[in-house]
DNA sequence: GTCCAAACGGACGGTGTCGTCCGGTTAAGA
DNA sequence: TCTTAACCGGACGACACCGTCCGTTTGGAC
């Protein structure tokens, strides 16, 4: 992905201002890691060693701070997926694409929440990397299928809702990685042709790609107040 | 279970009283299930048609109001895992029961987080109900891997890894029944003997029975703050 | 009907977060 | 070195929720 100021030809940030954003993107990472997606601004802004104002200057919403500290993580997920579409074995390129996020989730507790929050509404911004994703992943799985390796009856959006179910698991328990752990190798499992015994209920709704959300991204639940 | 106020032998709520107590915890209920289990108490207090002190009256803490609103489910619970074991049907027995309390998650959308946020600390409260679920979660499995149908490996927690999976995913997508029972039905699949190919890696050490947590309840990612 | 203790509910002070404003500071070009 | 525009950060007002206090109402016993 290009640096951010020269996609928009911005003004060019003079150079302490560079820094401080920096700073700002790591101690984000820290914070939303430790305390969870909604830490409180200014203790991202004191653990990067700036004001609140600048915080504020750089990163308008608390959305967009979210969103520029885990663009690398997101990256990281592309790139795992363009090295499972390399693996000449379909099915282990599927199965290390699963553990690798789910790693991901696992390590950074800040992404999964991340990633259910950023993503409704990027439409505009990231359409085309995140429709390459999905196109990306449709072939991961058709191939993985015609390979008889995976479960015919398996649905792309099966993957969003394995991804979402780890997601608030590890949001559960922080540190209970041998839980995340097992239910990766359940889940796998019962996504191999082998495995497949009784018919499954019809698939869900969700787009996949960029991942979740349903119809009305704004229904979650933990945010919504009174 | 018995009715609290008999069991402490409590000082007989005034008619009033125990009608606006019902009302709170119809009120609880409700705005739980619709904006998570941390929406502002004097929601709860104007949905039940009462003033905020009566609610503090009657139950001090958020904690306390939660757990009373969610007893009935948790009974529920209970029940269904007696119904799981006088099940003939061993295999039967245990998927009923895992179907059952994940669509309680579904329909109760309150519930999930409940459980999670109601049991560290209840040891003392449901101690003996608590072990005795625990004692009869360990048979239910015993009993169904004696017949062969639940794979030998499974191990207990990994029903609390599952259930908090799922719990997250509901939580994550409450409008979303698809979702949730296909999640369900895949770890089902994955739980039967025959689906048990590789290894899995070491079970986690999430006490069962009444639930999670991991040593420290206080760790969840959610409600913490700075 | 009378009385009182129990129950009620609105109002209020306390706390914590948000997001902006403004006076001081500094990078970088002339 | 000097100038200036960009940048910085603490302070501040707004807001939401919490939990208690207190004057008023009401159930129910006599």
């Amino acid at each position: 992905m290009v640096e951010e100021s020269s996609r928009i030809a911005g003004p060019e940030l003079r150079a302490d201002a560079r820094r401080n954003r920096g700073r700002i993107l790591v101690a984000a990472r820290e914070v939303f890691a430790e305390h969870g997606i909604d830490a409180p601004m200014a203790t991202v802004a004191r653990r990067a060693g700036v004001g609140v104002a600048t915080l504020y200057r750089r990163f308008p919403t608390r959305d967009a701070l979210v969103r520029a500290a885990f663009a690398q993580q997101a990256e990281t997920c592309g790139r795992a997926l363009t090295e499972a579409l390399a693996d000449p074995d379909p099915w282990r390129g599927f199965q290390r694409l699963v553990e690798t996020v789910c790693e991901l989730q696992r390590e950074e507790q800040g992404f999964p929440a991340a990633f259910v929050a950023a993503f409704p509404d990027s439409a505009a911004e990231h359409a085309q990397a995140r429709e390459r994703a999905e196109r990306d992943l449709m072939t991961l799985v058709r191939r993985a299928q015609t390979a008889g390796a995976l479960r015919a009856d398996f649905h792309p959006s099966d993957l969003a809702v394995a991804l979402l179910a780890h997601c608030g698991l590890v949001t559960a328990l922080p540190h209970d990685g041998a839980a995340s752990r097992r239910l990766v190798a359940y889940l796998l499992q019962s996504f191999r042709a082998e495995a497949a015994h009784g018919a499954l209920p019809p698939p869900s709704a969700l787009s996949l790609g960029g991942l979740p959300l349903a119809a009305d991204g704004s229904q979650r639940q933990r945010p919504s107040r009174a």
